[in-house]
DNA sequence: TATTGTTATACTCTATAACTATA
DNA sequence: TATAGTTATAGAGTATAACAATA
């Protein structure tokens, strides 16, 4: 890397100046969104899941007979694109899709035993994941951090526009 | 919406547990990530602006002259990426690709006079949408936030895997 | 040989319209 | 008529490979 850049005033890589950004709270969790994407990956990789995969698992765990679209709700996804991530999760043995006998329309999700034994296994990744990242916060910062996002998740819901 | 479901075990809407994933920093941020890029908009629509083309006017207006590489470098997309995104600012008169004298092979990029007006518009929606966001987690959480943030977003660039 | 900007390409994620079968 | 699941499709965002011009 030549380091002669007397140009026309700026070139390098490094020493860039990011102005408004480093204090950007819009742009900070979205660079931090990223990085934690990226870690979770790392963690979950081997045992082949997503982030999308893992949250939608740990719903159906919780709650168990639920619909698809009350889960594409809870996920705050569109209905039509939870059915390609279903299909995947029902090939590899994880969830069940059982006929309502109540609502013939919908289906009701439930895990498979296999699907049980994964979350297990997902669950230890995810508690060393979250560890790894409130050692980047700071024990002491980690509920402050957690309320506010939780804040902003949930109480900008529906805003005043 | 037909109250009476006492199917296999849930279908409302409502009444969701979340389990784990309440407490999930990962999750968390994801969806205070699509929260606040959603209100981003808002503020933004109506001067044609997304979240990147801000991030890379402000940038071009701290750095003058530097080059589309070094600007994707700062902003961690591809170069590749940058191009069309470039084509659409340069096309709206909002930035100038001057050819360098030093090395011909790269762009020096510039805010073009309009460009910089529209920065102008541009911070006084951005105050307003970083105002909102700090009513939303209350004053005295901000800074701690900010902290935080900052520490995943910087502390974790290369990180231990 | 390596780098800058570029094109072409592909893969993921997301959003909309329309179909079917049920209600 | 409205809703649940589905399909097809289109638009963003992002990743890699390869090319021409230049270093």
């Amino acid at each position: 890397m030549s380091e002669k850049n007397t140009n026309d005033s700026k070139s390098n890589d490094a020493n860039i100046d990011y102005g408004i950004l480093n204090d950007a709270i819009g742009y900070l969790i979205r660079r931090s969104q990223i990085k934690i994407f990226q870690e979770f990956n790392r963690h979950f990789e081997a045992l082949e899941i997503k982030p999308a995969q893992f949250s939608a698992l740990e719903i159906i765990n919780r709650n168990p007979g639920l619909r698809q679209s009350a889960l594409a709700n809870a996920l705050g996804v569109q209905r039509t694109n939870m059915v390609g991530m279903l299909d995947a999760l029902q090939e590899r043995g994880l969830i069940d899709r059982k006929l309502s006998n109540e609502d013939k329309r919908s289906h009701a999700l439930f895990l498979t035993r296999k699907g049980q034994q994964l979350l297990g296994l997902l669950y230890d990744q995810f508690n060393q994941h979250e560890k790894q990242i409130e050692e980047t916060i700071g024990q002491c910062n980690v509920e402050v951090f957690r309320e506010c996002l939780s804040k902003i998740a949930h109480k900008l819901d529906s805003s005043d526009i």
